[in-house]
DNA sequence: TTGTTTTCTGAATCGACGC
DNA sequence: TGCGTCGATTCAGAAAACA
């Protein structure tokens, strides 16, 4: 699949079913998606007799409500998850009206999930009533398209974002308002837009630059104005021609971050592979050199093809600090420690040093 | 319904939803509900220093498919509806395996939801292989048995628990831990005791004195222990004989409380950490914007992930302040200013202001 | 006795790659 | 596709151990 045969970075009038079923299958790296959870069906159903509106026709059309909303999530999720790339993932927010229909048929279309994030709003409406708790959230849900998918999820950058602690699953954010808020005529022109931060911490999650990002339900388009911005692709989707002609506005008025390096997301994963041999080849350490672990309960020795060996045991750095720890695993670099100057040196150091050298 | 055709606090050994259908129908005031999460769970998952983690792999929580889960829900959730007196409400506790499921079903049955409640865990277990978010709350559904349900919402209570504001969907609760957790030949006697804090404030909220309430998952009782604790009345339902005599034996020791105002929280908690993250995330800097040091000895460049990059080095905000110092400890935020109207202004300023916002 | 450091643990759907 | 190997990965709070 060829980023060339997808119509990118503009907004596609139409049903977004239909839409989603006429573009090229496997070809979308993530989808967001706010569906709508007010739809006014009721005019559109049938009760299947025309006798009179008891409580117990009551329990039926809530029902048959209930139903109709279903058939729709299960149409637009099976399109969607056609025009996922086997390594994509979906974020799907909504509240609990809809959220939990929506979780529900996520996993019977056999996504696979990977986080419920909370999205807690510092500037919640308040309740008027007085009837109930505030509801001070929305739900987002996270999916792979299936179990054993290798969708990407930048761990690093999450956990940058939140002063090198792994982020966690609520994101405590304030409502879009103020000048971020699209006004029409001064008033509100969409009912549910998105802040572009709950996004930015979306996009930047889950995928990389230049990736494809499609919204079924775009409306004012933050999900493309925050793409743009993070030098990501982006198609929208919508039925409304104002919505559409606003978003594409907007969006047009979005400046990329230029420098691509300052969009790139560390991964550890990623960075080069040292073996342990090239320590000992590059001089760092020399056969016959001691290693201990932190607390100089256990040591071993350096050998010339950059294994390990103790009274009773040979092996790589890995197997030799498990062997002597008794343990299933253990990751040698950070383990094992050489003494220099009387100090403890841990020996992932000289990894760090060859891995500078490479890059 | 008198409370005297009731069996009232005490444990009722058996499957809950035969003992359910047992009991005379509109005769309880409020259920809890912790059912099995259908947790699918393979293998063996280590900490990065080779502890096991105790996983919950209990029979209870095993079921053979969605289709199986949901069948078992309908039943019980069935049996609790018909329990409960018309104006009585139910809440169920459950995380993202299984909630989306319950919720579903709630709603398909006829009960009226009223809140979803996220309880925000401030000591969750940390996810170890850095492929996901940490997992850090569960969900809790709060359900009239209909729409027209003249149901109890103790508005006031929860306002003066919350510092005289609305108390939100949100609450902020510690695991259960500590002297709490009740152990077994010292080793957790149950895999998901839930904390009495977090039940005070469900009990506290939904119910009056002299109330009855049910839990047809009772576990180790922490629901009767609460109950108690505030006077109300409660029947606990469980199928394991252990956990029955244990929650009884728990239960005996609690001292109803007699002075409300000693479960006032007093919550002037500490000020909110703010990570740097969360100022580039919000558009107060934008990747690219360039920090100086009060003299401008130094600069370096804001990235997307809320890292700094000089032409040296990159890191945290605090980790690019020591470097460039050649210090060994650098507070970023007294250290780094912008440029704006020709004038440094301090990026604590920004912390400042987003803290304002968290009240 | 008191302050400091180390250890332990909690509802977890938790790898990637090569042969 | 299945299996073995290599290698990457943790936060807060309480309790225990130690100084």
């Amino acid at each position: 699949m060829k980023h060339s045969d997808l119509p990118l970075n503009k907004v596609l009038l139409g049903d977004c079913i239909e839409t989603m079923e006429s573009l090229p299958e496997g070809s979308v790296d993530m989808i967001f998606a706010d569906p709508p959870y007010n739809l006014q069906l009721k005019g559109d159903l049938h009760r299947p007799n025309n006798t009179k509106v008891d409580a117990v026709d009551d329990d039926w059309d809530q029902f048959e409500s209930f139903q109709a909303y279903d058939e729709f999530s299960k149409r637009w999720l099976k399109a969607a998850r056609r025009l996922l790339k086997p390594d994509g993932t979906m974020w799907v927010i909504g509240s609990y009206h809809n959220i939990f229909r929506v979780g529900s048929i996520l996993q019977d279309l056999g996504f696979w999930m990977l986080n419920d994030v909370i999205w807690r709003k510092t500037n919640p409406m308040p309740n008027f009533r007085g009837r109930r708790f505030t509801n001070a959230h929305e739900t987002m849900i996270w999916v792979a398209k299936d179990k054993d998918a290798r969708y990407r999820f930048n761990y690093e950058a999450m956990k940058s974002l939140n002063d090198d602690l792994q982020m966690r699953s609520d994101w405590t954010l304030p409502i879009c308002s103020g000048g971020e808020r699209l006004k029409k005529d001064g008033v509100k022109a969409h009912p549910t837009q998105k802040p572009e931060s709950l996004l930015y911490r979306v996009v930047l999650s889950s995928t990389q630059p230049g990736d494809v990002i499609l919204d079924p339900f775009f409306g004012t388009g933050t999900t493309g104005a925050v793409a743009k911005k993070l030098g990501r692709n982006w198609i929208g989707l919508d039925q409304d021609k104002d919505y559409a002609e606003m978003a594409e506005r907007r969006i047009l008025r979005v400046k990329p971050i230029e420098d691509l390096e300052l969009l790139r997301t560390e991964s550890k994963r990623s960075a080069p592979r040292i073996p342990f041999g090239s320590v000992v080849e590059r001089g760092m350490l020399k056969p016959g050199d001691v290693l201990y672990d932190g607390r100089r309960r256990y040591s071993a020795k350096v050998r010339a093809d950059g294994t390990l060996v103790t009274a009773d045991f040979k092996g790589s750095i890995h197997q030799t600090g498990a062997f002597v720890q008794k343990a299933p695993s253990c990751n040698g670099w950070q383990f094992w420690h050489v003494e220099q100057k009387g100090q403890l040196v841990c020996i992932d150091a000289f990894r760090e040093r060859l891995r500078a050298e490479l890059n």
